[in-house]
DNA sequence: GTGAAAGCGCTAACAT
DNA sequence: ATGTTAGCGCTTTCAC
């Protein structure tokens, strides 16, 4: 290993003045600047990050609390917080709680504020508490994905209106004429996922379908969720549509659907949230509410950042752009043969 | 921040006995340890990574190089890493290279050796003079799936018989009937993927089927490129049955087949190689030859710690279990038809 | 058993 | 324009 002060002797100068060139900071004459690359260029000389961090008193990495990286919706984000990081010159240090409190706090306590200088939490299954006390202890805490607009957490977020969302694909549904519909509320009950089912019965009664929802199945936020239940929902052949609060489910419910030799869109529409990557590459491929993740993760990244510089700003919520309804091949105008029993 | 001596202070000791009773260290008098631990507890102590890590002469972290991961194999590869690193006290910094060396060179001049102790490489596009570069500089490099066990690289590594992974496809294949496939070559030219061709390859040769294989395509290695690639190689009806070198065009295939009303396994077996989560929940569920993912994963961690503990060690190879064929729904016997033809 | 002191590699005043 | 001097928070000999 090189350090600063051995390209120091070999330019015959001393590590104060390699460190200012390095950095840009102070007046350096012309010359010496070039001596001090030339050895910098001939030792190989690279900093070394952690001392440079100690002596600045911050960390050159951002944590990412996730619930599990393999699950498919956090990679898209992660990949875009990680890139965002990067042109910020931060590394990313991927942590998976899964779904575990405890070690999302023991986290917590190893990495914030001494490994790295912030954290994303893409995972509600943190404490508030833990949060709380992470902040107070200098290092900030932003929420990736905060899903009420209009509720600030009490936390620096990004929130990104999970209501529109539900609303978005509730619209959908009624405007193909669907009255009939299932839910597959994914995620647990207390979850993120309740303001999507709120934005999608709230536009229901809006335009006065409220009694369309005929069935509500909680289930596994997975596509074997999805099936299972969904197998479970086709059975007596009432629902002509399907509303699940995430795409993985929704996927599951296309799976379900083709065991039983139901045909989608024809015979039946499913609609999800979120356009994760195999919703574009489903067959047929699944109509959606997409989010808007990856902007999300990059302005987690920037908030972080200002955080991280300027500590005293509270905790400002930032708002991500509208989700936005994304018409494939999964959801169609209701089967005639339903409509006409609706009106019975 | 609480510091060491803060912690020192308030129990009435120096910080070098703070350190050995948190380091369970030199022996302390049992008193004196319980009223450190007490100060610790009431100040809300806790070490400060980066400076145990200079102080040390290493780091906390190891630096996981793929490709992108929003590429659906490297999550769970991912994942894993993660977690054996965790039990080992140690984080993960995850580094996409977006396929570009110089990316990749970035990352390791960067990290390696200063805020990671050890790199681990998912990724072929690294160059292999920087991997050696990094090592030299006192950063071990571990591969994290070599592709042929009997040809060390010349650089650490966990190798996966990818060899056979073809052999056994191309054996199922063969043993179903299929006289007439296709070849899905995803990947670049002269990439990992070559020694899975190989193996399928070789192992019709040995069975005396050298000439089943009517079509070979370069793929881009995503659904997207087994998508347009199988539209073309379904066209004229002619092969049995695909082999894919990854999952992901394998499944890009399968929708080929859908969207051509092609049926699967009916009319035409598809099979891939390292059965990713959406193989298993495609319909028709597709058949693969599952890669030791995970367990790769682990020892590339392990053999990653052995090597920062004892960088003496050498470039050794560790093998993983062998690939192990998955049967599932993608593929069949072939159709009569078919073996008529081949007669004539 | 406990303390004193040096130092990890770098930064950032402050001198000169 | 360059050098001197303190640390950053922790670990680790080596004395006592």
């Amino acid at each position: 290993m090189t350090t600063l002060s051995q390209v120091a002797q070999h330019a015959g100068v001393t590590s104060a003045t390699v460190s200012n060139v390095l950095r840009q900071r102070g007046k350096v004459g012309e010359e010496t600047r070039a001596r001090v690359l030339a050895a910098v260029e001939a030792l190989g000389y690279r900093p070394h990050l952690t001392a440079r961090a100690l002596a600045e008193g911050s960390a050159p990495t951002l944590a990412l609390m996730v619930a599990s990286i393999a699950n498919p919706f956090y990679p898209e984000f992660a990949l875009a917080a990680e890139q965002a990081a990067r042109q910020h010159g931060r590394f990313l240090i991927v942590c998976n709680t899964n779904d575990d409190p405890d070690i999302g706090r023991a986290y917590l306590d190893q990495i914030a504020g001494t490994l790295s200088d912030g954290v994303l939490v893409m995972n509600a299954k943190l404490r508030v508490d833990d949060l709380k006390m992470t902040q107070r202890r200098g290092a900030p805490v932003v929420l990736g994905m905060w899903e009420k607009p209009h509720e600030p957490p009490g936390l620096p977020c990004v929130a990104v209106d999970f209501h529109l969302a539900g609303a978005l694909a509730a619209r959908h549904l009624i405007a193909l004429g669907h009255r009939k519909i299932g839910i597959l509320f994914g995620g647990g009950a207390s979850c993120i996922h309740s303001e999507r089912e709120r934005g999608f019965h709230d536009a229901l009664a809006e335009l006065g379908h409220s009694d369309a929802v005929v069935r509500i199945m909680h289930v596994h936020d997975s596509v074997e969720g999805g099936l299972s239940a969904g197998a479970e929902m086709l059975a007596d052949g009432l629902v002509t549509a399907v509303f699940a609060t995430n795409d993985l489910p929704a996927l599951g419910m296309l799976h379900a659907a083709a065991d039983l030799g139901i045909k989608v869109p024809q015979q039946l529409s499913v609609i999800g949230i979120t356009d994760i990557q195999s919703a574009r590459q489903a067959r047929p491929a699944l109509t959606t509410v997409a989010l808007p993740t990856e902007q999300a993760a990059a302005m987690s990244i920037a908030l972080l950042l200002e955080l991280i510089a300027n500590p005293s700003l509270g905790s400002p919520m930032r708002t991500a752009e509208a989700p936005q309804l994304v018409v494939r091949a999964s959801t169609a105008v209701v089967p005639k043969r339903r409509l006409k029993r609706r009106s019975d």
